[in-house]
Formats: structure tokens, C-alpha cells, sequence
DNA sequence: TAAAACATACCGTCTGGACGGTTTCTTGTC
DNA sequence: GACAAGAAACCGTCCAGACGGTATGTTTTA
């Protein structure tokens, strides 16, 4: 018997560490690595441990979804709050999560939900119901066909990051963020 | 014993068969439905004949891999030859031919590429390589940040279509194609 | 002391793949 | 053109391990 019993009890960081550690898994050996097994024991838990708090894997990958989501909203809030100008404003903040670098913590919990969110059928759903959202929320101010290209430039530079393309250093970064953000105010 | 032993041989056939069935098992019920098991038998061939093609898994993919690539090389090379213009005629080859309306078979295998790439961390090494070796090929005709803001604007848009975000309907569409062809130019 | 928060043991199923056999194709020889 | 003979193209079975999940205990907390 392990001394991982006695320990003390601290429900809500146990259940944060067990999203943490399936994001990680998930981001570097890929999302068929994230095993209840694996996730588990690499967050210190038994299984049982793990399905206490997440009955099945469904749920688990649900609140890393909600998880991610969360922090994501919050974030964009953040940044419109501070952004005077209403036309593009939600298309400027998607910009400046991404190319945040404080947020780069953040960023690789992102590049996880997009893998999730492929391999997971079920959960491309969830983001369609994100993206209607966002999008049906900010029509008007970000309807127009250059403000979404600019949030498509951003989901593409965002998947060649998590795909490890190859892409631009960091000072064509900043520049192609000014250019971005110049598109969204014309 | 079935018949099917008793059949005519067309290793070709059977070859690409394998390689169709693993693609739209993964579009269509993710990634982790590509198994040795359900391919084979939705080829219409045992497993054992499966793995006389391809002599484990990661060979299925890779040849999954090879297919696409190779379609996606010739498509590139078709469009870059029926441009006169130097100036981001690699760019506008990958616009024209995500776009194109008559390749969405094709467009639906890419979608298959982008899933597995994503999955199996082996394959994002052999996409990082394809990515690099058309940059290069092309640097200098389509190395400027304009061209590479258009190229992730077409990505962020396939990712769009995969993962079946809401997206821009068929009028908007080719106006956005325009867009991206006219900042290729500048 | 009841309930929450864990741990341990175990089970049924699925999966990748090894293996040995069978049938068809191809190639060389006469 | 007949025919042996090896190679290529399959088939069907079996297995070890991994995986998701259940059932049941034990400890801590409120």
C-alpha cells in the first residue's frame, strides 16, 4: 500500500493536476498517448483516483475542453475590454491571445484542445458551438471577410506552430501581428 | 474458407483500396476508428492481407502519407506551371488549389492528412520536411510575409472546413479567394 | 458518522501483429 | 506452348499486452 493515501486531501488540485498532466501527454507523444493509465500515474493518482473525478475518459477530455475554453474566453474578454475601437475588436483580441508571449504557457494548453479536437469527434462539436458563439456575438463588428481573414491567418500560423512547421522568427512574428491588426481596422 | 481467397489478384487495386479505407475511416469516425482490424475488413480484405502491403501500422500511414503528398506535389506543380507571374506563384498555386472546387475529393483527403499528421507525432517530422523543402524551393519568390500571411489564412481556412467550424459560404468564398490572390501579387 | 477522496484488484474487450497455410502469378526452360 | 518452380498475394487463427471500466476496499474530511 502506497503512502499516497495518507496524504492530504486536496480535491480541486488533484483535479487540475490530472488536466494538466493530460494535456501534456497529449501535446508531446500525441493524444493516443493520454490513457487513464498514463494520465494517472503521471499526475501521482491511482485510477481510481482519476475516475472518481472524471467518470470516464469522455468526461475527462470534457474538462479539458471547458478548461481550456475557459481561460481562452477569459483572455479575449481581457483584451476587448481595453480595445476603445468596436470594429474588429474581437478579431484584434483572438490576435493578440495568440501572439501574446506571456501567455505561451497558455498557448501550448491551446495547441492541446486543437489536438483533442480533431482526433475527437465528438468534441469538434463542443467547438463548433464555441465558434458560433464568438462568432454570432461579435457580428457586425467582425463579420467582415478581412476580419476573418485575419483570424484565419491566426488559426493557420497557430497550427503550423503546433504542427512544428517550420515558420517565422520572432521579429516577422511581431511585424506580421502589426499587419494583422492593421487588416482588422480597415 | 471464403471465396475470397479464390479471387482475382490486383495488388494495385487492393493497395489504394487499403490506403481509401484508412482515409475516410479517420475522417469520418476520427482517427483512433483506424484500425488494422476495421480497414482490412472495410477493404474487403483479411488482415493478414493488409499487413502483407504494408508490414505494420506506421507503414499504413506513411504510405497514407506518400499518397497525399504526392497528389497535393502534382496539383502544385500543374497550377505553379500555368502561372507566368514568379513573383508568389508558389502561394497562389496553394491558394488555387485548396480552392478549387472540382479537388474537394482530393481537398477531403488532405483534410485525412492533416488529422493523422496531427495524431501521430511521427508523421508531423515527415510534414515539417515537406513544408521546408517547398520553402526552400521556393525562397525568394514567395518567402515575403504577405505571401506567408495568405498561405496561413488558406490553412486556418482548411483547418476550418476539417474540424466543421461554421464557415464562409460559397459567394464569400471565392471572394476571399480573390483577397488572397491580390495580396500574393503585392 | 456519513460522505467524499482516494487506493487496489480485477475483468472483458480490443488491438497490433506473428505465424503458417493456400492460392494465384510470373518467369525461365524445353 | 507446356510446365515446373519459385515468388507474390492473399487467408484464418492465435496471442500478449494495453485499455476502459467496475467493484470493493480504506482513509480522510466535514
Amino acid at each position: 500500500m502506497s503512502q499516497a493515501h495518507h496524504r492530504k486531501k486536496h480535491p480541486e488540485a488533484v483535479r487540475q493536476q490530472l488536466l494538466e498532466v493530460a494535456a501534456k501527454l497529449s501535446l508531446e507523444k500525441g493524444p493516443a498517448s493520454v490513457t487513464l493509465d498514463a494520465v494517472s500515474q503521471a499526475a501521482g493518482v491511482s485510477k481510481g483516483g482519476l475516475l472518481h473525478h472524471f467518470p470516464n475518459k469522455l468526461s475527462l477530455l470534457d474538462g479539458l475542453f471547458a478548461d481550456l475554453t475557459d481561460r481562452l474566453d477569459q483572455a479575449l474578454a481581457e483584451k476587448m475590454r481595453d480595445d476603445p475601437e468596436p470594429k474588429g475588436r474581437f478579431t484584434r483580441a483572438y490576435v493578440s491571445v495568440f501572439f501574446q508571449p506571456e501567455g505561451m504557457a497558455d498557448g501550448e494548453k491551446w495547441q492541446v484542445l486543437t489536438i483533442a479536437l480533431i482526433s475527437e469527434p465528438h468534441l469538434r462539436e463542443r467547438w463548433r458551438h464555441w465558434v458560433e458563439r464568438h462568432l454570432s456575438e461579435n457580428v457586425g463588428t467582425d463579420s467582415a471577410l478581412d476580419a476573418m481573414l485575419v483570424r484565419y491567418a491566426v488559426d493557420g500560423l497557430w497550427l503550423a506552430d503546433l504542427l512544428g512547421s517550420p515558420t517565422i522568427d520572432a521579429a516577422n512574428r511581431a511585424a506580421m501581428m502589426d499587419k494583422l491588426l492593421a487588416i482588422s481596422r480597415l
